[in-house]
DNA sequence: ACAATATACTTATCATGATAAGCATATTAC
DNA sequence: GTAATATGCTTATCATGATAAGTATATTGT
């Protein structure tokens, strides 16, 4: 996260580029804006995931799993299309398991794997947060302006 | 963080649009790109600053004490300029002491406050820092697109 | 076949974010 | 002046990110 609540002036910029000439006015407060409204964006859906007994990564989670139609996916799958860490990874599913979101069911020809599927339960979790996270994006998204450092 | 590494196509999102009329694919296309790519260059950011025995937080107050000029801030006054939590702000300044980049002067006025210093070699460290900063922030600007999702 | 290596996941530990509650001191209301 | 409230910071505890190292099983090379 940038925690930064207003970003430099150009001015402010300009002063650093004295200093520092190698420094690019124009990217660095491009940078500095992507960092700082993402995060406010980010701050809003954690947000709205913690009022739910959620978080970011368990959404995205059972949304991977979700997606996937054919097969089940195993930990290592899911760990391919996100980057977060496997001990994360684990403990996460874990929690999913553990509030009967996700079940572990054997997988066919490695033991050591797990395969995973979504629960009716998690299913459900599902449906009833889409709403509210479409919602939560478009109303950052429409002030987006009134976010502006300059 | 985001961490999403493949952000839905158009395709994908106008299926969840079908599903959930309100949805704004365009919006919520923006908000995801905006999310991942914000996320990867705080990967970067936080990276180098790790291999520099340094965090995004303990560069931003320094960053902030340093900007003042006339008076010596104290922690709640670093506070209104960052969002994070109070404990976070005491632990990372207890920490920024420890390692001799800032120090503490009591309060002319309230016993409850201190007001903070930065030291020599705070200083230092910040113009040691912020050239591979800004190095950071090019180098991920520059490639921008390559990180696009379409 | 079997040793070496790779992969799937776990355990242990740390870093850094949060909130709740506490203490001391300041400020405000009367 | 004193009670009530607010402010500045700390302590305790939790959540969730990371890395390093461990175990079991699979795969590869010879």
């Amino acid at each position: 996260m940038f925690f930064l609540k207003e970003l430099p002036t150009r001015e402010i910029l300009e002063r650093y580029h004295e200093r520092f000439p190698e420094m690019n006015v124009d990217m660095v407060g491009d940078a500095l804006l992507l960092m700082r409204q993402a995060s406010l964006l980010l701050r809003q859906l954690d947000e709205y995931f913690s009022g739910h007994d959620f978080s970011q990564l368990r959404f995205l989670i059972i949304v991977i799993i979700d997606r996937e139609q054919e097969t089940l996916l195993t930990a290592s799958e899911i760990l391919k299309k996100l980057d977060v860490s496997g001990p994360v990874m684990a403990r996460t599913l874990k929690a999913l398991e553990a509030s009967q979101m996700i079940v572990f069911h054997e997988h066919e020809s490695d033991k050591r794997a797990k395969r995973i599927a979504l629960t009716p339960k998690g299913k459900a979790k599902l449906q009833a947060i889409l709403p509210g996270y479409y919602e939560t994006i478009e109303r950052f998204m429409s002030t987006l302006g009134q976010h502006d450092a300059s």
